[in-house]
RNA sequence: UCCUCGGUAGCUCAACGGUAGAGCAUCCGGCUGUUAACCGGAGGGUUGCAGGUUCGAAUCCUGCCCGAGGAGCCA
């Protein structure tokens, strides 16, 4: 009996026939000699159909395929330099299940108005291939990293009845005879569940509709949220350096392979080590005066200082303490500097900016709602959360972490849009 | 919302005031080790839309639509 085997476990089958299930990825033709390159969803595996080894009708057959069609072969596996992966097939039998018409993503260079018109099909090629397997392994990581250290997945509402923050454009949808609107952040929910179970982490997509056109936004991604009591922010910024390490790690432990498709240079994922350096905000702004900008103190930074701060060192950076004017209602002043609060951001090294933001939330009752009339916010809609200041309000501390943006990074992409299945930006919903 | 650049064959681009072209893809033919294979041939166009200038517009002008990059905003 002939087994049914994955290619990337091909090598396992050296000498043995064997049937391999997949899509045409390209065909190069010498005459008598046909080159399948046949893939599975696990790999590409070269196919050789020979005219002196088959009958007429399969060799003309294998030579007539249309990339992309979907076809079984099957025969000898060798080992073999000249083949890409080092493997071969020698093929003795095909099955074509379906002809493909003629496919539009040519292995030319297309523009990416044209590939995400085609991100259904284009998710076949490799590097798409490459950077979806990236970012399925930075999810697990995340959550493995998470899990291991006691926290428990606890996820938020998606449609929810108002500004979480107050801060940024929500995309409103009809909701009965109201109004919901779709999360901006799990953050607010993930603090009455920590009350509960004490060390929390939701993980789902979040939305901000803001028209920003830039190669770190998107109106809907993915963000890991975790949040626990007593926690303060050196212990928030503990775990997402421990978290960003194991992430680091386990990408180039399990998807090194991935990371070669995609040309990424490893060295500085290796230099990825604890412990990050710790800057306050005052000293970022003092850096960045040195290497010739002009921002005042009390204004945030744009993807321009985050870029210039970034690249001043060989890992993750975190810069804690920022103004408050520039933070959410809910963080936690610096009860020795009111004037800044004990949250921090990291900075990815590379030019890549923020994926980390978080810090130590308000737990005074009075302070919160004072801030909450600051910010112009509707009492009567967060009532919920400021009755978690009133029934055993313990400091707490929690993060969110971009999954776009640190697939953005580890793989060395310059734009997040390559990082999700199907993006959705300012002027994409399709496919 | 603002700034910059762009829209020509299915795709990537050239032609920049004087007969719309190339490579890839498709179809036909050739080639026993191809690596985005290569070689020969064929088909393929309302030059984003509307108006204007001109003997003549893909090319110059005006308006609009669409996209990309960036700013702002935001994470």
């Amino acid at each position: 009996m002939r087994p049914v085997v994955t290619i990337d476990r091909i090598g396992e089958h050296a000498g043995q026939e064997v049937e391999v299930r997949g899509w045409l990825y390209n065909v190069r033709s010498s005459g008598a000699l046909h080159f399948l390159l046949v893939r599975d969803g696990t790999g590409l595996l070269q196919a050789v159909a020979a005219r002196s080894e088959l009958p007429a009708e399969v060799f003309e057959e294998a030579g007539a395929l249309t990339q992309e069609s979907a076809i079984v072969v099957s025969g000898p596996v060798r080992d073999d330099r000249r083949a890409p992966g080092g493997h071969e097939l020698s093929l003795r039998e095909l099955r074509v299940v379906q002809r493909a018409e003629p496919y539009p993503i040519t292995p030319k260079e297309h523009g990416i108005e044209f590939l995400m018109d085609h991100r259904h099909l284009w998710l076949r090629s490799s590097r798409q291939w490459a950077i979806m397997r990236v970012r399925a392994e930075v999810e697990r990581a995340m959550c493995d990293y998470l899990d291991d250290a006691g926290y428990l997945r606890m996820d938020a509402p998606i449609l929810t009845p108002s500004a979480c923050e107050g801060t940024t454009t929500l995309f409103a949808t009809p909701y009965f005879d109201a109004t919901a609107y779709l999360t901006q952040s799990g953050q607010l929910y993930n603090e009455a569940a920590a009350a509960a179970q004490g060390r929390v982490y939701c993980f789902g997509p979040v939305f901000r509709a803001e028209k920003s056109k830039t190669r770190r936004h998107l109106t809907e991604f993915w963000m890991l949220e975790p949040e626990a009591a007593y926690l303060d922010l050196d212990g928030c910024m503990a775990l997402a350096e421990g978290l960003v390490v194991a992430v680091v790690r386990r990408v180039l432990d399990r998807r090194r392979r991935e990371l070669e498709v995609l040309k990424r240079d490893l060295a500085p994922l290796e230099a990825v080590r604890p412990p990050f350096p710790r800057i306050t905000y005052d000293e970022a702004v003092e850096r960045l005066r040195q290497q010739g900008s002009s921002i005042a103190w009390g204004e945030d930074f744009g993807g321009d200082e985050e870029t210039v701060l970034s690249r001043l060192y060989d890992r993750p950076v975190f810069v804690h303490r920022y103004p408050a004017r520039c933070k959410a209602f809910y963080m936690r002043p610096d009860p020795e500097r009111p004037e800044v609060v004990l949250g921090a951001d990291l900075l990815a090294p590379e030019g890549y900016g923020e994926i980390v933001g978080g810090g130590e939330r308000i737990h005074d009752r009075a302070l919160l709602e004072r801030r909450l009339e600051e910010a112009h916010l509707p009492r009567a809609e967060y009532a919920w959360y400021l009755d978690l200041r009133r029934y055993g309000s313990v400091p707490h501390s929690g993060f969110g972490i971009g999954v776009e943006r640190t697939v953005a990074w580890l793989c060395g992409l310059d734009h997040v849009r390559e990082t999700i299945p199907f993006p959705r930006t300012i002027n994409r919903l399709y496919p």
